[in-house]
DNA sequence: GGACGAAGTGGAACGTGTTCCTATTATGAC
DNA sequence: GTCATAATAGGAACACGTTCCACTTCGTCC
């Protein structure tokens, strides 16, 4: 696995590489909602994108990095549909639970391409740690949010809680995209640990 | 990923056939001990266990059942210890925590080991099921142990909590072994979540 | 002890992630 | 406009997981 990173919206100059990159992220994710991890293979991607091989692996060094580029702009897209308008709820339990949900029903509506990020996201090392940190900043500020709308003050607690429901939370991911639990079981597996957690 | 399953103990007639596969097994250890899941080569396997490549997909049908194997019989190894001495601490928590960084202190004196042996089981799908239900089963038997020693009728809630604690650990793995958090940290946060769900 | 099927050997071959090299094209400085 | 440099194209080559095949050995039943 390459120690580089990927190239980030922001890194690159020319609006023919920003078209490049889309082009190339449109790609992976049309052959991920298709075939799930194993479809997205780099020569693949590369045809589709309509770039060469040592292009692709200029923009992402790994096909891992590809896919947690994926998942991140994903999240980016969940958590900025998110910010805008309140959480409907009474409590941070309901909130939380709504957050949870709705993504994870995102999620599954498209199983194939939550399989290919959610493995690409497990399997990756330190080499990736810079688009992972990203989806974790995405992830808990999204519970966080939501456990308390608006408060900017959050104790060690919060924080804490977050992290384990997000952790719950992939561990829940992962188990359904193996195949190792059903849709239900995750959903109730969820509320399970968000009960035990936040007692309101 | 085929779908056939590994080979236990069980399914072997002869003992050349039980001693292939400990010889396998033993030298899926060794490497993984000394370059972690890249080093698992399934023909240094192969060679170090002096058995075919087609000898060793018979036992194995994959890699990643390899190796999942290989950590369901380390965790039999762990589970046993822990069955017959009693666990020291006064409060669920204290023993709980005990259990945890006991078992993850000896995986973190191997990291290579334990990178290899995470990386498979966050990797497996739902061919890999029978071993992953293995390791599930006797991480939840530990944690349920721990919290109630000696006790055989657990509540619902008992066991959600073991699987949430489960969970927590498992992700704090990863992000240990990938290199996304330190081993202080990893402990810590462990520490964080069973105070958050065994308050007594 | 001979016959037969299962298990094992040795190794070629294939697919896909990754690397690397050369030729060509785009970009920017002057 | 010209040139230097970087970026891209196109594709060969390599590594490792996996499959497959022809052959040999082992165990068992008669």
């Amino acid at each position: 696995m390459s120690s580089a990173n990927s190239l980030t919206v922001d890194d690159l100059g020319s609006a023919a590489q920003r078209d490049r990159r889309k082009r190339i992220l449109d790609a992976t994710y049309e052959l991920a909602r298709e075939g799930g991890f194993d479809a997205v293979q780099m020569r693949a991607v590369a045809d589709k994108a309509e770039v060469a091989l040592g292009t692709l692996y200029r923009y992402f060094p790994s096909k891992i990095h590809l896919l947690v580029s994926a998942l991140a702009s994903e999240f980016e897209r969940a958590e900025a549909a998110f910010r805008d308008k309140p959480i409907p709820g009474d409590t941070s339990s309901e909130r939380v639970i709504f957050v949870l949900k709705k993504t994870t029903r995102g999620l599954q509506g498209d199983p194939h391409l939550t399989e290919a990020l959610t493995r690409a996201f497990m399997f990756a090392d330190a080499s990736v740690a810079n688009e992972i940190h990203s989806v974790g900043m995405l992830l808990s500020s999204m519970l966080t949010q939501a456990m308390h709308p608006g408060k900017t003050d959050l104790t060690d607690d919060d924080v804490a809680i977050a992290r384990v429901i997000g952790d719950v939370w992939l561990s829940a991911l992962v188990a359904w995209v193996t195949g190792r639990s059903t849709a239900a079981e995750t959903g109730a597996h969820m509320e399970n640990a968000v009960r035990l957690l936040l007692r309101d």
